[in-house]
DNA sequence: ACATTCGATGACGGACTGTATTCCAGAAGA
DNA sequence: TCTTCTGGAATACAGTCCGTCATCGAATGT
């Protein structure tokens, strides 16, 4: 059979158009009820698509919501946070790193919560997607407390190791969602928050008072 | 219509018996696969149960796990946890709090593990019962934060509130999941680091070093 | 023995997932 | 224009799991 080349054009657009209706419809639904499971029924109707559409596009239950976490890595402002943290002085890109990734979570949090919530009781249900970002993020913590304890920021009974065990909880989304929907602090507070934290527990450079004045009252 | 008495007899001890088998089998599954979604059907087999049983004795799916959480919380070792936070010194009291609930964590880590999820996933999933422990555990922490202020423990630019936040935190199911199982520490090491974490953020009794008193430098 | 109660179950209906098949409209090529 | 190709709709169906109901049978009381 005769096989035409066909270039991409209006018909791929159209296809893509369809692909981001789907990835949007889930965002929505899942910040419209973040406490609520999902069934894709309502997604395809939101997305005005017929259902096995999201199967033909995403292969799979699954596939979508890995989709849908990729999606949030590559547009949801990710990048900031790598950035952020790769700062020559590792100081200022645990800072820097801290408030970017607390925006990241704050913005994307109710479809965080459900992703990492839905890894956790099935692994197969967002394919290896949240742990791959994880393991980003564990790298990330091992770079960054190997640099803080070159520049000399560890007190000296802190191992790096020990130390990366301390950035590792307090950069979780995790963390973050403890003191942001369990607390109710703003998320320039939550990051303020864990920078402290972070300092206190790792900081050796000799200081008595901390660095800087949470408003006493 | 006449109402008997029924005495308490063969028959409630039987139907004990099967309420515990099924439990003991929901406990036993989400350890064998605590990343695999659980359904009755197995629960039933293991249990040596037909799968109506589960809900002529819970009522509903939600209701079995709720039943689950109550478990745990009178079977399982909590008290303990009340207990060691209630001590009448509060920094003994932070301390041995943190000891008892990371052991309580670690001892049931899967199923609490696949309980927190689902509440987070779909709120009627567990009923109330993990929004009720976590109740207990906020105004746990409040009555701890205020019993460390009243002792003079907080830094003074640490609000009492703002050290509830911290508590918060760190006894978290989640902050001993992200070091226990996600950075492979044992749940006494666990314990330690969070501890240390809490006197470094929130002691301001006049020390320049850290607590454990190793040699500066 | 006989009636009553209640734990336990087999059978059924319904919701949701995943897949296969068929069909159509419209874009891409000749 | 006319044919070919393709994205998506529509439909149907099997499989799985949840939840309910009518019913059975063993334990209990009289």
């Amino acid at each position: 059979m005769a096989t035409r080349k066909y270039e991409q054009s209006l018909r791929a657009e159209a296809a893509e158009q369809t692909r981001r209706r789907i990835l949007d419809a889930v965002d929505a639904r899942l910040r419209a009820a973040p406490a609520e499971p999902v069934n894709l029924d309502t997604i395809a109707r939101e997305a005005r698509v017929a259902r096995p559409t999201i199967y033909a596009v995403f292969g799979s239950r699954a596939g979508l919501f890995t989709a849908l976490a990729h999606d949030l890595l590559a547009r949801g402002g990710f990048d900031r946070v790598r950035t952020s943290a790769l700062h020559p002085d590792p100081i200022q890109g645990m800072r820097d790193g801290f408030t970017a990734v607390t925006d990241f979570y704050a913005t994307h949090r109710d479809v965080l919560r459900s992703l990492f919530s839905m890894a956790a009781l099935d692994a197969e249900a967002v394919g290896g997607a949240i742990a791959t970002l994880e393991e980003g993020r564990a790298a990330g913590m091992v770079d960054l407390a190997g640099r803080l304890h070159d520049a000399g920021f560890l007190r000296p009974d802190v191992t790096p190791d020990a130390a990366v065990d301390t950035l590792w909880l307090l950069t979780s989304f995790d963390s973050f969602d403890l003191l942001h929907a369990g607390r109710g602090l703003a998320a320039t507070e939550v990051a303020r928050r864990l920078i402290d934290i972070t300092e206190h527990t790792l900081d050796g450079r000799d200081r008595i008072q901390p660095r800087t004045g949470l408003d006493p009252q």
